[in-house]
DNA sequence: TACTTCCACTACAACGTTATCGTGTTGAAA
DNA sequence: TTTCAACACGATAACGTTGTAGTGGAAGTA
């Protein structure tokens, strides 16, 4: 087992200074043409690379971003993440990813770890319980230290930083719209609770849209799901005995959901009643039958939320304050869960 | 816009020196009760926090663990590296993901880049064109350097290292014997290209049933998918006049791509065909009919690994040259796509 | 008084880099 | 012969820590 070669080493071993090497291997001109090769041939045949540790410590900077999401297992978070990587990658950037699991506090030593030098700025897409706690000290710390932070998806309006969100508003409408246009009249959402801020942009969306379209909102056709846990069981009582013929759900599950509770009690998809869903994942295409969906682009968010924070991080002038809102179009994805 | 204090700032702060400052932050005796509360009192004023690169630097170790996926859009993964997170994180680790895109180039640029410094030791699962090339310089590069390395799912025989992996051989088998119990003798099989070492596992698996139970193995019921891009096309051309009435699969996607190109032929599922696939997924479960499969504890997995790794690191004697190999048993989930 | 001991602190080195400044040698101009 | 660049390299400080080895002064001992 042989450790790491360092510029010491290297320096011992070729009898040079260890300044010597550093400027050898970084072609500075103070150094003859001779020595200037034979310690890069050196370096070459014992593969000499320098070490991040010392370089970030030295420059004071970890070119490395870092990444906080509420949860991994979860189709859209990983295509924004592979967005994100991407954009990373291509400007020699490291990312570190950490999972709040939903809970503030982890969220909160997450975010404490890694801003200790480990990282030069933050992509996060808050948990939902700061979402309910309304608690943004870490967020607000963060930025106080100078630190860049992009907001994507879950974001929290009074914190000002950059952002990189879809148009919940105009993604719902769409697909309600588009239900509408198929000759629904009496359509239903299942969206989360309100502090969700996407749940409660989605609901205000399908709510916009019923309205523009002189369509009675009825309170009975809105089901907040409260807990994901059990939102199978709770979205099949709910549609056990409604009288619909359209359905829009603000993430994929519920739909799925939807569709299955639909199928057991012997009505047709999209006959009887038309789905559309909200996040074009896995699910939606591979469900059967195939789900109409709103698309949210992730690994397009993720690039975007990525590009902001390079930006930031490269920008010279430390107080750059205009922060932007970068708005994902939505598109609609038509599958089988719609009439034609 | 305030950076991070450091002890220094604190040193100067309170007319003491740095050593003072450190040594009563972490409770020294050298340090009078008086000079510990007053600094520490200020510590905590100004939310000091020790900066982790001059620790990582220090130590020579960064609590650190780099974990590299092929892919990250895929179920499976994620429910590893959630896996890897939660042990990691209990034992005060961080993860930093890098992606290979089943690229080797790519594979190798990361690992270079991780093992100077930035990780204390590795969990991967190597790219499939890796697994191609039979070249694992990177990796035995690594491990001579003294850096643990922990492989997962898709490992190499040669190398000698810390294996987690599910009997893959057992698990296809579990689900062959399965579909022979329930009547089926017309079995094929979806498989990968063999250099994939799970799928070359999981055909062998397919064959020991059929051979146990003395049914004849048929290389024309045997599908190699090469392309996974175009894999629905593939698999779709394969089964259009295939007489069968079951089928494995070695993952959830051929499955389900299965399944669809059964129903357009007017098979019903399982009346007509029964089909097993491979990796619990949210696809499994969510398809209709609902899919039964091979479930390979991806959060076990993870954790597992993340185990071993971290034993190994903390492990003060160097050499502890015995490697496991952990294996993760499989289970057959049983739902719809198989008769009762 | 002279010596030791202990206390409470400081100085220094080290981790691996790089940027700045310093320095000894050579050759050439004055 | 003296002076001065130019050259090629070395020493040092710094990034933020921590552990070891000092150190000045007070108190205790002989």
């Amino acid at each position: 087992m042989r450790r790491k070669l360092t510029l010491k080493q290297i320096a011992r071993e070729l009898d040079v200074s260890i300044s010597t090497v550093s400027k050898a291997l970084r072609d500075s001109s103070e150094i003859s043409e001779d020595t200037r090769e034979k310690i890069k041939a050196f370096a070459k045949l014992y593969n000499y690379k320098p070490n991040n540790i010392a370089l970030s410590l030295k420059n004071r900077k970890s070119k490395t971003i870092g990444v906080i999401i509420p949860e991994i297992v979860h189709h859209f978070f990983t295509t924004v993440i592979s967005g994100i990587e991407q954009v990373a990658n291509e400007q020699g950037y490291h990312v570190i990813i950490c999972m709040s699991n939903n809970s503030f506090d982890k969220e909160v030593i997450n975010m404490e770890l890694l801003a200790n030098g480990s990282i030069d700025g933050f992509i996060i897409s808050v948990a939902k319980e700061t979402q309910q706690k309304k608690d943004y000290y870490h967020l607000t710390e963060v930025i106080n230290q100078g630190m860049p932070l992009v907001m994507f998806d879950r974001v929290i309006d009074e914190i000002n930083c950059d952002k990189v969100i879809i148009d919940d508003i105009i993604g719902a409408k769409k697909a309600v719209q588009r239900l509408i246009d198929l000759g629904c009249n009496k359509i239903a959402i299942i969206s989360t609770v309100d502090y969700v801020s996407v749940g409660k942009l989605r609901t205000q969306g399908y709510i916009q849209a019923l309205t523009e379209n002189n369509i009675e909102v009825d309170q009975n056709l809105i089901l907040k799901v409260e807990d994901f846990k059990n939102s199978e069981e709770e979205i099949k009582t709910y549609l056990a005995e409604k009288d619909i013929d359209g359905l829009f759900a603000v993430n994929e599950h519920f739909a799925i959901y939807a569709i299955k509770a639909f199928t057991e009690r012997g009505l047709r998809i999209p006959e009887d009643v038309s789905v559309i869903g909200f996040t074009n994942g896995e699910l939606s295409k591979l469900s059967n039958p195939s789900l109409t969906t709103v698309s949210q682009h992730g690994a397009e968010m993720g690039a975007q939320a990525a590009s902001l924070l390079i930006k930031k991080l490269e920008s010279t002038q430390d107080h750059d304050d205009a922060f932007q809102t970068i708005i994902i179009e939505t598109v609609l994805v038509e599958r089988n869960s719609t009439k034609r």
